[in-house]
DNA sequence: TCTGATAAAAATGTATACAGGCGACAGCAT
DNA sequence: ATGCTGTCGCCTGTATACATTTTTATCAGA
């Protein structure tokens, strides 16, 4: 593993972690005592953790850890939902292959048998990846570099994740009503994909998104679910 | 001006104006030797163009200048459109300040002397100056820092920004016809937030950045206009 | 005590030296 | 002649030294 990806990933995991306070002037130097990696793979994850939106660039120089309001989070989510909203308008006006709906649907069936099935504790692990699995397959049946890029990039931000706030839910009395809201609605927008209903297909993909936004509320609420969710020190009530 | 700063600004150039053909492999000592300035900031500058979306990363190291087929650019098009959108429904569903919507009614009056009046030379570099200063103020009135800086990276292509295509608009006949729609478009978006009506809002901004995508496909027909278009030189027929 | 300036300390921006890896080319063997 | 292998060279990744700017702390004066 390169030194800049170390550095990245252990930036990240301080900054999620909360032990960089938000706010914060972060010192190339002081990372590198940190770190034990000397200045150059530190600039450059500096440089790419505020391209991921972590770390906001000073004017005068350098960077600080960035910190979000609860809107901001809401409008993370918004704009995903939007733009997984475009991929699934995109991939039923364009028609996926025959191929790629088999392979969605066969997440659909494996994501079925998790719902039904009572929650246990490596349960949600496994719904996690197999709904991060799920985005990423309809994100690639819309067909466009572009709009999966720009999907990336919108989920880079930690809770702006389709699953940011499943670890949320496994401690929620409403877990289970949620879980199969949402998969009805995977359900839905893969037949609407196949019938060539875009808007129906990007309509569903937009509410889909909002499950999240009710889960952050949720978690908001309950302090014990705060530390659930990965980021969640870098909430702030100012903007 | 820094190093990286200018290096930045001399290779987007470089690029845009196509001596450096996409596909190409940018090694740092040859652009080094290029630019006159250390590694170290070109460097810098190579991961923000990735970032970008000018370069692409090379598995094995290094950057290539990145290509863009036809359905890339419409794709970009159609997420510009599809973000802005969205900020014009959030604005139009959180209610703009009167101070914010009287701005952007300035600006909306300004654009009409100028569509009114026959086009000059001068003419069309005023209005993409104006244009590009009521897209800004429309996103500045979502209120969201987050929906903001999705768009700002959605028009870093450079073919995908509100005024890409108004040079080529500026030799073709249609020019005057196409100026006056999309003013109309601008005029009703801004009386849609006003009547805090989002649907309608995010539908005629939509519809409003198709305005590129037909202008992008008469850009493509008529070879004296592709070189207009910034960027051009790094459409290639294969994806 | 507060304000201002000045100087020191520190941090960033830049340049360059060093090391490891990948690829190309040539030579040898089959 | 073709395929394999070893070596050479270029290129990127990393470390560090140097310069310039920013920040901070201290001290003098009002």
């Amino acid at each position: 593993m390169s030194q800049s990806l170390k550095t990245i990933l252990s930036l990240r995991e301080l900054i999620l972690g909360g032990e960089l306070k938000s706010g914060e002037r972060l010192s190339e130097l002081s990372i590198v005592d940190r770190l034990g990696v000397s200045r150059t793979p530190v600039r450059m994850a500096l440089v790419r953790l505020e391209e991921e939106g972590l770390l906001e660039a000073i004017p005068s120089g350098g960077y600080a850890v960035r910190h979000f309001s609860e809107a901001d989070i809401f409008d993370a989510i918004e704009t995903r939902g939007t733009l997984e909203g475009l991929a699934a308008r995109l991939a039923a006006e364009r028609g996926p292959s025959p191929g790629q709906i088999g392979e969605i649907k066969g997440c659909l069936r494996k994501l079925d048998v998790l719902v039904q099935h009572e929650a246990g504790a490596d349960t949600f692990s496994a719904y996690v990846e197999l709904n991060e699995r799920f985005h990423q397959l309809l994100i690639h049946m819309a067909g466009s570099r572009v709009v999966a890029r720009q999907i990336e990039r919108a989920v880079a931000l930690p809770f702006a994740s389709p699953s940011a706030f499943v670890e949320v839910q496994a401690v929620l009395p409403e877990s289970r009503a949620i879980l199969l809201v949402a998969q009805e609605q995977h359900r839905s927008v893969v037949e609407a994909i196949e019938r060539r209903e875009g808007a129906r297909a990007e309509a569903l993909m937009r509410e889909h998104s909002r499950v999240a936004h009710r889960n952050l509320v949720m978690a908001l609420g309950h302090q014990n679910a705060r530390d659930l969710v990965p980021g969640m020190a870098l909430i702030r009530q100012s903007a």
